[in-house]
DNA sequence: AAAACGGGGCA
DNA sequence: TGCCCAGTTTT
């Protein structure tokens, strides 16, 4: 038996048939779930999947849509030149192949978002044409199998990594083989205690044979992470129709590319002179919430919160002056929109970052319990 | 706090 | 081609 033929027989009676871009099998439904899966895992995935085809059902409806729309629905996976990237593949789709999801690895390849392990995994998964596949679940499964010292992220590592995923990739059954090398690393051979006696591959797998399956793959290289502080200034305004707090869109490219944030002040700076410049006034009320830690794979962002208010005012329309570059919206913090974590589960409507969801959050939480 | 995850983009 | 960039969850 052939490595590709103990991993389909063990398929066979394992693989998960239940998952939501298992049914209805179109190339679309399974780009826009490997496009999620890159980064999340499959639990936090399919709520994400049923809203998004719920949405947005076809290709065209996705080219359709507003960006806005899209980071809205994306809010909270993280890596939003995903979502932003899937909707600008959208309309190249629309625009150049008519709504047809392409056929050929390189047209797939090409698309904004999709690598070429992406790209094998559509065109194996939807098309069942024989394409190798090296995914994280991929990668630990090789390096555990074969040994292979060496951080994948290196050159030399990733292509022996390839080359060894081709030479293993069959020529039948492809679409069964590439779900089921993810499967096997995301249930039997995972990163920290492998359930090696469930493997179809312990027989030959060289590091089990050897038990070090846990130095394999080799970690990323430490580095330092570089500490950078900011100050999310939160401006609360209320008025009888609730309490609403200021946020603005963030430029398209970059940290929380296109989402909806609070404004951010330099922590050396002083935070009444900056109200006035921006707001014309300094503020009646300033109150520092518990500052926190996010963390990003290149540096530490230290948030310091900071809720800053002007006090009760009759005027619908918020009076300071908001000299901004940027798009400003006023967030219900008492609307249905900000009852994430409580009973009522409702979409975000906006695209928000996860440290403004959870400050978003639980102000409004204090606030009922008020 | 560390580690994991796939791809884009720019020198 | 080699580096740096980007978010969140899990361990």
């Amino acid at each position: 038996m052939t490595f590709s033929d103990h991993v389909l027989v063990w398929h066979k009676k394992n693989a998960r048939r239940d998952l939501p871009w298992q049914q209805a099998v179109t190339p679309y439904r399974v780009w826009v779930s490997e496009v999620m899966l890159q980064q999340t895992q499959v639990a936090t995935v399919t709520d994400y999947f049923e809203r998004f085809m719920a949405r947005f059902p076809t290709v065209r409806r996705l080219a359709a849509a507003e960006l806005d729309e899209v980071l809205a629905l994306w809010s909270g996976l993280g890596y939003y030149a995903r979502a932003r990237n899937l909707h600008k593949a959208a309309g190249i789709i629309h625009a150049r192949y008519d709504d047809r999801f392409p056929d050929t690895f390189d047209a797939v390849h090409s698309l904004p978002g999709i690598g070429r392990s992406t790209a094998g995994a559509i065109l194996a998964l939807a098309f069942g044409q024989r394409h190798a596949i090296l995914d994280g679940n991929v990668k630990r499964v090789l390096t555990r199998h074969h040994a292979i010292a060496g951080w994948p992220g290196e050159t030399a590592v990733s292509n022996r990594l390839w080359a060894i995923a081709e030479a293993h990739t069959p020529h039948r059954r492809i679409a069964q083989y590439t779900q089921a090398m993810m499967d096997l690393g995301a249930t039997v051979c995972t990163r920290t205690r492998p359930a090696c006696p469930h493997c179809p591959l312990r027989e030959s797998c060289l590091a089990h044979a050897n038990g070090e399956q846990e130095r394999f793959p080799t970690k990323r290289p430490k580095k330092t992470l570089p500490v950078r502080v900011t100050i999310f200034v939160m401006v609360m305004h209320q008025d009888k129709h609730g309490r609403f707090l200021l946020l603005e869109k963030r430029p398209a490219t970059g940290i929380w590319g296109g989402l909806w944030s609070f404004p951010e002040c330099a922590p050396e700076a002083d935070l009444d002179a900056w109200c006035v410049e921006r707001f014309g006034s300094a503020p009646n009320s300033v109150a520092h919430l518990p500052p926190f830690r996010h963390t990003f794979t290149h540096f530490h962002l230290d948030i310091r919160p900071v809720l800053v208010a002007w006090g009760e005012t009759q005027r619908q329309e918020f009076p300071y002056i908001m000299i901004s570059a940027r798009e400003t919206i006023w967030y219900p913090l008492d609307g249905e929109t900000s009852m994430k974590g409580g009973a009522v589960s409702e979409l975000p409507l906006l695209g928000l970052a996860a440290p403004v969801e959870r400050l978003l959050g639980e102000l409004s939480r204090m606030e009922r319990r008020v």
